[in-house]
DNA sequence: AGTTTCATTTACCAAATGGTAAAAACGGAA
DNA sequence: TTCCGTTTTTACCATTTGGTAAATGAAACT
């Protein structure tokens, strides 16, 4: 339930995950890294805590070092609804929230212990402007992460319950070991008894 | 049923309406547009018809200038699922197959009589190199087509059948009005006899 | 160990949805 | 117009899912 941002910048071995991450499609001079660095933050959250609340505005992308964040928001009843499940290495943020400035319709939430790094928009303007090809870099990368998400919903449409389970088991194995049984009923459109049944019936 | 490319590309007022909709986020000199206009071709499709069909390779990037297109897949069942309805003035491909070259699972068919105009990838690629502008313009509205399919998806997460298709109604009343109550029951993930139950009961 | 708190499972019943099949409505072609 | 093929509606019943509430389980704290 924590939002203050307990920021950390002292060890830069933290951010090794980034750019080992980034050299798998773009190679960074080490220069450039050293320039990065000096713009980049840590942050450590326990489940439950939150990166962004819905109706605020997204000025930080964040890189997943470790952990599982879920997007979510509320609905008219008051349920808590998980709209995706993210992994370590994988960049996080609302976009149309960080893009054009306005509030934000979903929330950020750590799903387990998690450890991200931050990247504020203020400075990634300026990486921008030195470093064009990081924005090359990072726009092909939010791309993807895009499609990620569209193509997964997509494999749930037209299922039942327990087969939409049984393909998130196939699919995010990784993060059903490490998330909330609620949190998964809520992604899959299911109550939480409703889970339990199908687990029960699964084995 | 047609696959066939019912090419066309005699009017050149039939590209009017691409450069109306591009202009409305870049200004794009008429001497380009001149040069961007020899690479374009148009297409007449009837309701049914396929843009591309799944297992093939997407090499054209599509501008719906009047109609409704779907994109489909079959389930295990062999029942045809709709992920999304594109309209007028949006842009349509499989993106991932389109970028990568690979096989495209998903099929994009016309949902009523449409008109679009073709911009092929080989094409494009020239006009990218030419006008970097281009290239810049696409991969944004790109980026707002994808955020668009999972904005509308995500407002249907949770909702019981009868409460999607009144938010249907409420965001896509224009494609509503004009597509095959089938391909909205296989969009809203219920069946065309759930459908009809449920529009009995709202009036 | 005992207590508290929270997550998960279970049970019961009501409501929503799916499946099959048949009837009705619609649209195009002769 | 009538006929034909397709789409949509209806009806029936079986199955799935939701809602409420209580029981169980697991973890954290004293």
């Amino acid at each position: 339930m924590d939002t203050e941002p307990h920021t950390e910048r002292q060890d830069a071995t933290r951010f090794v995950p980034l750019f080992t991450y980034l050299r798998l499609f773009k190679n960074i001079p080490s220069a450039d890294v050293d320039v990065i660095q000096q713009e980049l933050s840590y942050r450590s959250l326990a489940e439950g805590d939150y990166l962004l609340k819905e109706g605020s505005i997204a000025t930080n992308l964040f890189f997943i070092c470790d952990g599982v964040v879920r997007i979510v928001t509320q609905n008219e009843q008051g349920r808590e609804l998980t709209h995706y499940f993210l992994k370590e290495n994988q960049l996080v943020t609302i976009l149309d929230s960080f893009n054009r400035g306005v509030p934000a319709r979903e929330s950020i939430r750590a799903a387990c212990p998690t450890q991200v790094i931050v990247l504020p928009k203020r400075s990634l303007l300026l990486l921008y402007d030195r470093f064009p090809y990081l924005k090359e870099l990072i726009d092909k990368l939010t791309q993807q992460t895009l499609l990620y998400k569209i193509q997964i919903r997509n494999a749930y449409l037209g299922e039942d319950a327990m087969t939409r389970y049984q393909q998130f088991l196939i699919r995010q194995p990784e993060i059903a070991l490490r998330v909330s049984l609620q949190s998964i009923a809520s992604y899959l459109g299911i109550t939480q008894q409703s889970l339990s049944r199908i687990r029960r019936n699964s084995f």
